[in-house]
DNA sequence: TCTGGGGTCCTAGGACCC
DNA sequence: TCTGGGGTCCTAGGACCC
């Protein structure tokens, strides 16, 4: 059964938003920044485009560029309510919606076809309506599966509508440098060309004993992707695809706005990371067995360690400690530019509950206090140990924080 | 004042067990 | 008078995505 896929892809995104809202940056190159002193350009309008201003550029760098940069510290809120109203139209089309990213969904409108008169005026429908309600472009791909709709969603940015047919899928691919499809990035496209494979058509066409012997399981979903063929289901919310792909992490990270070697000073950055960690996995009643500590050195080296528990664990001190251990059991060589914790090994927290009047009284202090920062956000509750030294993170934007599930922790 | 932060998946090698 | 073979779990690192 043939299929029909749309990839929603918002132009722009944050950049947009903040252009939508503050009219004196219309029309102005905008790039769109996080809160440390270390932030990088997340988004930048088409007009810093112009300039080469592009994602991951550090700040100093983009400004030699476009010299009349306005960087402004992205708003969460707006981009996450953005989301959700983006997310409302879309299912008004069809309950089948996938949230790829903050900015991106597949729908997949297979069943819907006859009652809204086709894939194409489900997609215009859909653009008019982020055009009116949301004052925001945002470019569509219609294809038979979600690897050819997000290709296509990409090839006439910004406002763009790509229609890929059945016909439309071997002309397309033939010159399409393999690096263009989702998955392929760096260093597969590299090895690809030290067999003489640039494009998707010669990728399809290449032996599969040579890609599997090369790339191992992986192989055969570059052959099938050569030839634009990709069976992955769009995972809505509540389908059994989605129920399969529970999470499996969850971590925050902060690059620190100098390099620190202190002991002491990593150790409260872990405090409050632990913190930012314990208090998410609560939200979603969860715990996990292993805390991961994350350390990059000044000169970019980075590597993880890890620490297995007994027991599932969703208790900021609990966290704390395991990640104070890890980091102690390390003797650092260089000044540290990033710290990170994640718990990972994830069960339901009622796999951890105890009897033990401590353990209730712990619980119940740790209810209290999360309360309170969900009442009043993030950085409303501190430990005296961080209070002392009056630090406080920003709330991060990440273009892949999701509106659901998980990654909801708003 | 070079280089963010949130994830997932895969692989290689060693430990350990029978 | 030397070195099995398989399976599983664990750890660390890397590729990739937005």
């Amino acid at each position: 059964m043939q299929r029909t896929i749309l990839h929603i892809d918002m132009d722009a995104f944050f950049a947009s938003v903040e252009q939508q809202a503050n009219p004196a940056l219309r029309g102005k190159p905008v790039a769109v920044c996080g809160a440390g002193a270390r932030t990088v350009v997340m988004t930048a309008s088409y007009e810093a485009r112009a300039w080469g201003v592009r994602t991951g550029m550090s700040l100093p760098e983009a400004k030699a560029l476009c010299p009349s940069l306005i960087v402004v510290a992205g708003h969460h809120e707006w981009y996450t309510e953005t989301c959700r109203r983006l997310t409302a139209i879309c299912r008004d089309y069809t309950p089948n919606v996938e949230l790829f990213s903050i900015d991106e969904a597949f729908l997949d409108v297979t069943d819907s076809l006859l009652l809204f008169g086709g894939a194409e005026a489900i997609a215009r429908a859909i653009k008019t309506r982020v055009r009116h309600h949301l004052g925001l472009t945002a470019s569509v791909g219609i294809a038979p599966n979600k690897l050819l709709a997000k290709l296509a969603s990409g090839l006439k940015k910004p406002d763009g509508l790509v229609v890929v047919g059945p016909a439309e899928i071997p002309p397309l691919m033939e010159r399409l440098p393999v690096q263009e499809l989702c998955g392929i990035g760096p260093s597969t496209a590299r090895q690809l060309a030290e067999f003489g494979i640039t494009t998707c058509g010669a990728l399809g066409r290449a032996p599969l004993a040579l890609l599997v012997g090369r790339f191992g399981v992986f192989g055969r979903r570059l052959s099938a992707m050569g030839r634009g063929e990709d069976d992955a289901p769009v995972r809505s919310e509540g389908s059994p695809a989605a129920e399969a792909a529970e999470a499996k992490s969850v971590g925050h990270s902060m690059t620190l706005d100098r390099n620190v070697w202190d002991q002491e000073r990593l150790e409260r950055y872990l405090l409050e990371l632990t913190g930012m960690v314990g208090r998410r996995l609560r939200r979603h009643a969860l715990a996990g067995r292993v805390v991961t500590v994350t350390l990059r050195y000044a000169d970019f080296t980075t590597f993880t360690r890890q620490q297995r528990s007994g027991h599932p664990m969703n208790d900021d001190g609990e966290i704390y400690r395991a990640a104070r251990a890890i980091l102690r059991a390390q003797s650092l060589t260089q000044a540290v530019r990033l710290v990170g914790v994640s718990v990972s090994g994830l069960v339901g927290e009622s796999a951890q509950e105890s009897l033990f009047d401590d353990w209730r009284r712990r619980r119940q202090l740790l209810a209290a206090l999360d309360a309170v920062h969900n009442r009043h956000g993030d950085g409303a509750l501190m430990w005296g140990e961080l209070l002392a030294h009056n630090r406080r993170q920003g709330i991060v934007i990440s273009p892949a924080w999701r509106p659901q599930g998980l990654r909801d922790y708003s």
